[in-house]
DNA sequence: AAGTTGTTTTTTATGGATAAAGTTCATGCT
DNA sequence: AGCATGAACTTTATCCATAAAAAACAACTT
């Protein structure tokens, strides 16, 4: 059966909406709370009609208000709101990062279907998604093989990677003046400032920041291509240093600095030091993923 | 429940090896078709059981021996030997490339699968492997949206492929001499001036000598995503120009001599005549798929 | 007429079943 | 032991069913 986390996951939203009293008083009109929520006005109702029988909010000839107070209680729990999908992308990705998988494995579909508990359709729809990255392959009528998160991956993804940061930072630097992009720079780089004074306590807050620079740059001039690639580039980091946490805070903030050099390159408009800079930035991520990578054998 | 193309593919190669006499007296054992065919054994004996039973071959103390001739009427037809996921690609195809489904039509899923007599698993399917050719892209728990097969999609598709060319033609060049692939290169240099001989009646056979080409060039130094988007390209191509087919003579005879000029280049060793010859044939590529673009709106 | 809510219809996400194809085990023969 | 065939078992390709979510339709209100 299908779940219904998104209605869970509109609850929650919902929930925490009437608990920070950003719902205060009388409630917007279902067309409203459907175009925040961004789901549709079926899931919308369902949700208000829980509320109502939970009495956290009142309807009374067609109107409704707030309720009694929200408690922890009435939540529903994490997991029930994130799809199958997802939870077969997340277990998938700690079989294969975590786990002793070596490269030239074959990855069999019902076998990854009992362990995950969902049916082989969901598994194989996710290894056609996945496959994409470069890990793994389909052999028809056989099954997958599972290539391996190795030196030659983060090779090829990087030498990639440099071509397009290239490309994308020189033409970004030669936007007019007017362009509102600069804007865009200027604000990241503050917030890059700002992350630095306070890196001790806040370097998990780099990832998010790290995001929005590569993507600001291919703004500029975008090629579905790159931001497909950049997908790749953003999944695979996610994960991989999502378990992967040894020198995070001196990874990211020695990334921070470099960053800064890089915004200040660019801004400089120098074709020359906006390469100096891209390159120096990309070789020492390179580094850092290569350096996890051989600590993943021992 | 499944096709049984595998079996039939391989029961209509079988039946031609016969014919053709290839399998001229005691027939090899199963191990060995099985090696040839690249089926497993199963399916080998289920040929051969079939092949017995229309007294194709005869079998007498476990021996196997060619039997009465075969005929025409032996064969299989051609759809029976394809499978389900084939077809749902052919037909999306079509349907994508010439019907008149215009840039942000969104696609339904169970529509499609009535039109084209599939479930609606094997149309997900097809839908997940495409969208990474940057043509669908998908809304969850809505459905897909078409984007459509335009200009700004080969403008952007071949911004990258001359970045990947480009850097490929050049690593080929700086192979040392005793590389294996200057001999390979030199024989589909012959392979091309030999087309050219006999362009009016042999044109078609330039797409499998160009694509010969482009991933010998890739083969110097291997890089799994640029591979990645060579194989988008060539299901691009494959399909637009099966049903494109205007000026297709004239539009081979021209890309032969701009290989011959690439290849020359490359042979040079010259970094910059290869960078003009490269870039004079993508130029060329890229225009002429842009005209059979504007002749579709026509 | 535009925005609400109530109702019905359509579509997606997910599980389940099964024939075909692949793989492994068993037996027998040189 | 090594290879051939036979039989049993496992996995993939494919269809079908259904609850959840989205979309479309309808009726009502101001």
């Amino acid at each position: 059966m299908r779940t219904d986390t998104v209605y869970k996951k509109a609850f929650n939203r919902t929930a925490t909406m009437l608990r920070d009293g950003q719902l205060a008083g009388e409630l917007p009109s279902e067309n409203e709370l459907r175009r925040r929520m961004c789901v549709s006005r079926t899931t919308v109702r369902k949700v208000l009609r829980e509320l109502v029988h939970r009495e956290l909010i009142t309807e009374r000839d067609g109107l409704r208000a707030t309720g009694r107070a929200v408690g922890d209680y009435d939540y529903y729990p994490d997991v029930e709101t994130t799809s199958r999908a997802k939870h077969v992308e997340q277990q998938f990705m700690e079989w294969m990062l975590r786990g002793d998988t070596k490269p030239g494995t074959s990855i069999n579909e019902l076998e990854l279907a009992r362990q995950f508990g969902v049916a082989t359709n969901g598994i194989r729809e996710f290894l056609i998604r996945f496959s994409r990255f470069g890990l793994i392959e389909k052999r028809p009528n056989t099954g997958w093989l599972f290539k391996g998160f190795t030196e030659d991956f983060a090779l090829e993804l990087f030498e990639i990677r440099v071509m397009f940061e290239l490309r994308s930072a020189q033409l970004f630097s030669r936007q007019p003046d007017s362009s509102p992009l600069w804007d865009k720079l200027a604000a990241l780089k503050i917030a890059h400032i700002e992350l630095l004074a306070r890196i001790e306590s806040r370097f998990h807050d780099f990832s998010g920041l790290d995001n929005r620079f590569h993507r600001l740059i291919n703004e500029a001039s975008p090629n579905r291509f790159i931001d497909d690639f950049y997908d790749i580039i953003s999944f695979i980091f996610h994960y991989h240093y999502q378990w992967n946490k040894q020198d995070e805070e001196q990874r990211n903030h020695a990334a921070i600095l470099e960053h800064l050099a890089y915004i200040d390159a660019l801004e400089s408009r120098d074709p020359e030091r906006i390469e100096r800079a891209c390159r120096a930035h990309l070789a020492s991520a390179r580094a850092t993923l290569m350096r996890s990578l051989i600590g993943l054998d021992e």
